[in-house]
DNA sequence: AAGGCGGGGCG
DNA sequence: CGCCCAGCCTT
């Protein structure tokens, strides 16, 4: 019952029986209807603008709506046109997106707009294929910018659009895999209104996220719901299939917060791939705790003892009031905290006099990692020491916004203010 | 095909 | 607190 023989191979295999073509009509009124009538008021759907668009669908990729909006108008705002895109300096890039998460998206739209522009004469494609070609362009994006931008009708499956369909033919492929997309691609073809494929693939959207939800769905109020083979058949549980992630490996760091006589903090940058590539830090270090815990290796007393007190009398007058109030000395060392010491030597070149532990502690879950950092807070002495590696920089606290912190970073520093600042009046 | 890559909302 | 949300790139 389709047009296409490839749709017909691959349905059979799903198990999937097309409907008719009176049955796919009335589909689509159906859910064009309630779209027209239901559809949220969203800054990128009051315009025609293909690279709006498309910065809007890039956003939105892992991203909430309500996330994305302030994102959306400040980015537009300072990168207006795909030539003020290409052209932008990358630490301007990432602190429009600082916050945002997968922070390669806004590169990889940025080496895209540099290819419209050497490619297209600035002018963004308008063929689904060239589309495609796109850096950081899959065949999600491809589909929805050439369906909302262009009114070509290609399917735009994400997430929402394999749970709404699954649900709706009691489709069995896990849509954790990557081979079932070509199954729902396959379906949207079939049922894709050739009229209006770019609201066609918006209201599938919206429903997904509002009505056909992954808990607690409400197909009684579904305006397709005459439509929906597992409501009708009881088996709205079973759909999506979707095998489940794995948990995020624990890994434990310390973070080293420092500062120098002129009040300036110690910030990393992070390496140009990977985790959190290019964004400052206060620099991260993962001790061998375990080497620790065993042997009593003696742990050098403290290197500077006298130059501890004087700082403390010095800069932290509240500070050396309290440790003195609860009758200890200033700051011991730890094993902990002379193995930092260590480390710190070794990779900036500076000796520290550590003055509070657990200062700045977060922790913080990415989709495979669960960082717990550990916070100290330390002095030197030395103003500008000649041994800084690279990456590294003081930096006043006034300049940070200059800098693209992810939000590790912004907790740390939430933390270490919270915990040290108003604790010691620093 | 599998893993890396962020961040937030919900119960 | 653990649960959920997931496109594109690289390997």
């Amino acid at each position: 019952m389709t047009t296409n023989p490839e749709h017909e191979k691959i349905f059979k295999a799903a198990g999937i029986e097309m409907w008719p073509a009176d049955k796919i009509t009335a589909f689509r009124k159906a859910l064009l209807d309630w779209y027209d009538k239901e559809k949220r008021d969203l800054p990128w759907r009051r315009t025609s603008d293909p690279y709006s668009i498309w910065v809007s669908e890039i956003m939105l990729q892992q991203t909430r709506v309500d996330t994305v909006i302030p994102y959306y108008h400040n980015f537009l705002d300072r990168f207006p046109d795909i030539a003020a895109l290409a052209a932008a300096p990358e630490d301007a890039i990432l602190k429009a997106w600082e916050g945002l998460g997968y922070y390669s998206r806004v590169k990889n739209m940025q080496k895209a707009a540099q290819q419209i522009v050497a490619e297209y004469g600035g002018v963004f494609p308008a063929d689904p294929q060239e589309i495609a070609k796109l850096k950081g362009i899959g065949p999600y994006t491809a589909g929805a910018v050439s369906s909302i931008a262009f009114q070509i009708p290609e399917p735009a499956v994400d997430g929402n659009v394999m749970r709404v369909m699954s649900r709706l033919f009691e489709i069995d492929a896990d849509i954790a895999k990557p081979a079932s997309r070509k199954i729902f691609e396959a379906v949207v073809r079939e049922l894709i209104d050739p009229e209006r494929p770019g609201d066609f693939n918006q209201a599938l959207m919206d429903l997904g996220s509002s009505i056909c939800t992954p808990l607690n769905p409400q197909p009684e109020i579904s305006p397709i719901k005459a439509f929906n083979a597992a409501y009708k058949n009881g088996t709205m549980h079973l759909y999506p299939v979707k095998t489940k992630a794995k948990r995020p490996v624990p890994m434990n760091l310390q973070g080293i917060i420092l500062q120098n006589g002129e009040k300036q903090f110690l910030l990393e940058k992070r390496p140009s791939s990977g985790l959190l590539a290019d964004f400052w830090t206060f620099p991260l270090i993962q001790l061998d705790l375990d080497a620790l815990s065993g042997s009593a290796a003696a742990a050098p007393g403290p290197p500077a003892a006298i130059q501890t007190e004087l700082l403390v009398a010095e800069d932290f007058p509240k500070l050396a009031e309290a440790t003195t109030k609860a009758g200890k000395t200033p700051p011991a060392f730890s094993q902990i905290e002379a193995q930092l010491s260590g480390a710190v030597a070794e990779k900036y070149g500076l000796k520290p006099v550590w003055l509070k532990a657990e200062t700045g502690s977060v922790t913080h879950v990415f989709s495979h990692i669960k960082w717990q950092i550990t916070g100290y807070y330390g002095r030197v002495l030395t103003g500008g020491d000649s041994r800084l590696p690279e990456q590294c920089r003081w930096v006043s606290e006034n300049d940070f916004a200059d800098y693209a912190f992810p939000v590790p970073q912004q907790k740390m520093w939430q933390k270490f203010q919270q915990q040290t600042r108003k604790e010691f009046g620093l």
